[in-house]
DNA sequence: TATTGTTATACTCTATAACTATA
DNA sequence: TATAGTTATAGAGTATAACAATA
């Protein structure tokens, strides 16, 4: 993921391809994780192309949405949803509140908690870049029909939700 | 991923549940790369598990599954094949061969490569490293009939290899 | 000139401990 | 006492630059 190398340095460092092609890859090719894992590197890697237009990661992209669609929401629901440790998430907080993305508002119930909302300009930003993932994720699934893409996720959430 | 919190310390420090029923995810369910991480983080999370007993991390079996299946693959090729740098695999390969599992030959036809070999030792443990993680496949997705977890590799394999 | 393997190093991500304010 | 949010910090993973030896 060369997240950096394309933003910072326009020159080329790391090595080139060499040869792979005669490598024995098969037994790792029979792990549901491996390829699990690389399909999503895959996906993940268009995703952090495209979505460096708004200078959005993965995880600000998935904060952000999860605020769209839950207005209101606390910090502790989105650790717990999207398994970040609350130390790590306050960063993430204070970045997108600075560039005027999201606000805080106190909880009605709770004195700790905060309430989070997306601002106005947050909202325009997410109509444009939930519009820009559900097309990217298309383009990276261009060689499954729709019902092959329906049974993927189908499938791969039988793989990662509770019995 | 709690690896370290498991093996030094008996004590859990890291919160606990909270409130995740009420909140919508909706939207991000309908993203693969969402549900590809997901079910690669499972799956991962139980290999972790199991491997630990070998002291093998992820990256280790993938090195060590390797040279298995390819004798006198150089670490070029291990990081092509694998997406590691250059600089990163070193240790790797010189904590594998600390502990005896791996050796180094000088290359046949490229005096600057050395050729990486299993050791009894290393072999001994891949034969019982590759069962279990063969098993613990098998047990990470139990919800999955055979049928499904061969569709399932194949839909993945169609997402990242190269058209 | 290009590639293999290597050292040194920096950046990002993730994890732990400890604190405060509130429940 | 337990939880929400925060600060400080440590560790793992991943990245770049630069070098010696060999092709």
């Amino acid at each position: 993921m060369a997240t950096r190398a394309s933003v910072k340095s326009p020159r080329v460092v790391t090595p080139p391809p060499a040869p792979v092609g005669e490598i024995d890859t098969r037994y790792l090719e029979t792990l549901i994780g491996y390829n699990a894992r690389r399909a999503a590197l895959s996906v993940i890697g268009l995703f952090m192309t495209r979505m460096a237009r708004y200078e959005l990661r993965i995880v600000d992209f998935s904060v952000l949405s999860l605020i769209t669609h839950n207005p209101g929401i606390t910090s502790a629901q989105l650790c717990s949803a999207l398994s970040i440790l609350p130390p790590n998430l306050v960063g993430i907080i204070n970045a997108l509140a600075r560039r005027g993305l999201i606000g805080r508002q106190p909880h009605p119930r709770d004195g700790r908690a905060m309430g989070l909302h997306l601002t106005d300009a947050g909202h325009a930003l997410m109509v444009e870049a939930e519009q820009t993932a559900s097309d990217l994720e298309i383009e990276a699934t261009g060689r499954l029909s729709a019902a092959e893409r329906q049974t993927l996720i189908r499938l791969l959430r039988k793989v990662y939700l509770p019995p």
